[in-house]
DNA sequence: CCCGAGATAGATACATTGTCTCATTAAATG
DNA sequence: CATTTAATGAGACAATGTATCTATCTCGGG
């Protein structure tokens, strides 16, 4: 089993960073929250992160920080199938998720056609896109090939 | 302005047989239910419809019922932009829907290569796909032709 | 280095959406 | 019509998020 990523303080930076950029004052409360988001090593939900800081953390700064970083592309909702929302970071600009139903993994889908395909299917019904939401559900290359149980 | 469809009657009389087929027995608040639904004209929520119902109708029955008729395939639930969730008469089988932000609209989305291009894509990936879940938005034609402004 | 303006935090009430429990009622069947 | 069992409705409860409000902290200017 893999080691954690050495990417958790770089990841950390980066939220701190899009804080900056926007024009957010560096606080304690987000310093300690970017550290928690950056230790994820998966898409994990408001609750769940909160249950990892400390209690003194207020639950409105939380929801507040995840919706700002949200908006600064740091952070990408995730729906899973059961409808729970998850959080995950999020590489900027557009994209999907491959994710596996029998590890909780994920996965970034970029650079696939799915977007020509939309645009054009979309033409043939006089429908002008303005955007879109895809999630991909299954079993990632490692939970298929040890032949985990299928649902 | 176009009238309400005459369709309203079958729409209704088609949650009522999928109700039965299923061994759900015929009650009154059902009907009811199973009226009203046949009555939308496009995507509603669960509290939406509870309030053209009589009050005295409880409102775990509107949920209940709704939960059957997701699973019973009659209803789809559609995910809006802002994260609403709605419901929305289903034509049996898997589709997606073209949601227009202008007038709140949806059309269905069948016989699109979305689904090939998604196993070709996750395949490369190692991916094993069981699904997925695809909303579409945009302006439908009449919005994008009466040059509605845009978001 | 300290001050003041304004952003931010935390506490908490509230809102929304849905589920669970349970006593009562009603449907289907013989 | 009586019995069995599903279904109902009321309301408590749960999960998740937002709004409000006062105290506090950050940051830039002096």
């Amino acid at each position: 089993m893999m080691a954690l990523k050495k990417r958790s303080v770089s990841a950390t930076d980066r939220i701190l960073e899009a804080l900056e950029e926007r024009g957010y004052r560096s606080t304690a409360p987000r310093r300690t929250l970017a550290a928690a988001i950056g230790q994820q090593d998966r898409h994990f939900t408001a609750e769940g992160l909160r249950q990892q800081l400390p209690p003194t953390l207020g639950r409105a700064t939380v929801y507040r920080t995840l919706k700002i970083l949200v908006e600064a592309e740091v952070l990408c909702r995730v729906l899973l199938e059961d409808g729970d929302l998850h959080y995950q970071l999020s590489h900027r600009g557009h994209h999907h998720h491959l994710l596996c139903v029998h590890c909780g993994s994920s996965q970034d889908l970029t650079g696939c056609d799915i977007e020509d395909v939309l645009v054009s299917t979309s033409e043939r019904y006089g429908f002008e896109l303005s955007g879109h939401w895809l999630e991909v559900y299954g079993r990632c290359r490692e939970c298929a090939e040890s032949g985990a149980a299928a649902a």
